[in-house]
DNA sequence: CGCGATATTGATATAGATCAACTAATGTGG
DNA sequence: CCACATTAGTTGATCTATATCAATATCGCG
């Protein structure tokens, strides 16, 4: 039962986003590193800056966020993280989580220790280099959220944003035809990219209205890619995916 | 003579940011594997979206960037490379460029082949680790550049960067009572900060008005760092640098 | 039912963009 | 060594995207 999971958590994350195949053995090794399941509801901090983790977590389903706080109060998303993602990686060679991992929907994760990691390394060398890759990504996607809030007005952020949730999600299985469920408020559209939650209404009515996009009750359709990534000067390569199916 | 060099351009790198000393094989070993010096001109593409690299760059002197393009010519500054940073590194996981790389002032870089650095790796295993946090740096760095022009407004953007280069550079002692050439043009700094050059103008007056930081003729002096970073919300904790001399 | 979150709408304010000169510094070729 | 082009910086006038403030609507939920 619970191995079956494990395992399949383990293809999901090693699968999900390199695209090239590892060995069974090491799946297998990686998955038997796994702890259980956990669960945590929507809307709590669940990993706080400064923290020095000793495990490393892996987001099986729901959705999370990595966020910064200003000192008004007001948070500023750094990044969506989706099914298969790693929420704090990075703080293994890093030693500190400098910024807050908080849920947006009710999410389930697993962690692997940092040391099972380690002898995992030595076992299966370019399993390090998987997860360096995959830092990468997240570091791929920062720089494509500066470019988003730098440069774009704010129906090309939306759009934007759409866009390389639909792709990531899509990569995982996640989305289909354009649809998925998402989770977050306009007031953390908002968030994401540097916008008020008054201005995300009238920019996702636009949205909507010029039939590019439907959001609305944590679900979203994509109903012209082409104009949407236009408007949002998307193109995915950044994120290193597969060539889309559909 | 040029072994020198090398071994102290081995040096600023594996010491300029991490603090704990390579064994002296290592960085002998590592010195040994980087290519003679080579010069560019300032205001210079020299990587390029796209390109699949096949050695890693090592900015030696001078000051660069990466940035992206948007579609009407504009471009964003994703971050600005120091003495000392790799300029890409991450290519080397990532398999492809996904930005470009342009010098800011006359640059020195020296290069070493990817696969010298997997050579080295296989030697000395704690050196990948190392590579791989000098990644995660620019990652966090992202982050905060999401945070300064997400949640900032203009004043607050332009003192952030001065803080982060005032410690970035300090750490590589290049900058010294909180003065440091800055090789960037008011048209830079706004790209980097998502304003345009006439609002950095008048802002960078406010600055030098304010008692805050002078920058001026390719140089700056912060007058105030205390309240410039207060202005910038800045805490230099995401630059995991040694704490400062100073 | 009534409360707390979220979404929606309208009126108004403002930070920053845009447009347009003009100045200063630097370089270049004749 | 001057005439001229080029680039960076400065300043002023005006415009606009987005913020702010405030009220109302909707809806799931205890």
């Amino acid at each position: 039962m619970s191995g079956d999971q494990q395992r399949a958590d383990a293809r999901r994350f090693l699968l999900g986003h390199v695209g090239t195949v590892s060995s069974d053995e090491a799946v297998e090794a990686f998955a038997g590193a796994l702890s259980p399941r956990a669960h945590f509801p929507a809307r709590r901090t669940i990993l706080r800056r400064g923290e020095r983790p000793r495990v490393a977590t892996l987001l099986v389903s729901g959705m999370a966020c990595r966020h910064a706080d200003g000192r008004d109060g007001y948070r500023q998303l750094l990044s969506l993280q989706l099914p298969g993602d790693f929420l704090d990686l990075h703080a293994m060679p890093l030693g500190r989580l400098d910024h807050d991992v908080a849920t947006l929907s009710d999410v389930e994760v697993v962690t692997v220790a940092h040391d099972a990691l380690e002898a995992l390394f030595a076992r299966f060398p370019d399993l390090e280099r998987r997860l360096w890759f995959s830092t990468l990504l997240d570091g791929a996607m920062h720089r494509e959220w500066i470019f988003r809030i730098g440069r774009l007005e704010a129906i090309g952020r939306i759009a934007h944003l759409l866009c390389e949730t639909d792709a990531r999600l899509a990569a995982v299985g996640l989305a289909a035809n354009g649809r998925f469920e998402f989770p977050l408020t306009q007031q953390d559209v908002g968030e994401a990219c540097g916008l008020t939650s008054v201005h995300v209404n009238r920019t996702v009515r636009r949205l909507r209205e010029g039939g590019l996009a439907d959001l609305r009750d944590r679900e979203v359709r994509i109903l012209d890619r082409a104009r949407l990534a236009a408007l949002g000067e998307f193109t995915g390569e950044y994120l290193h995916l597969p060539p889309r199916a559909a």
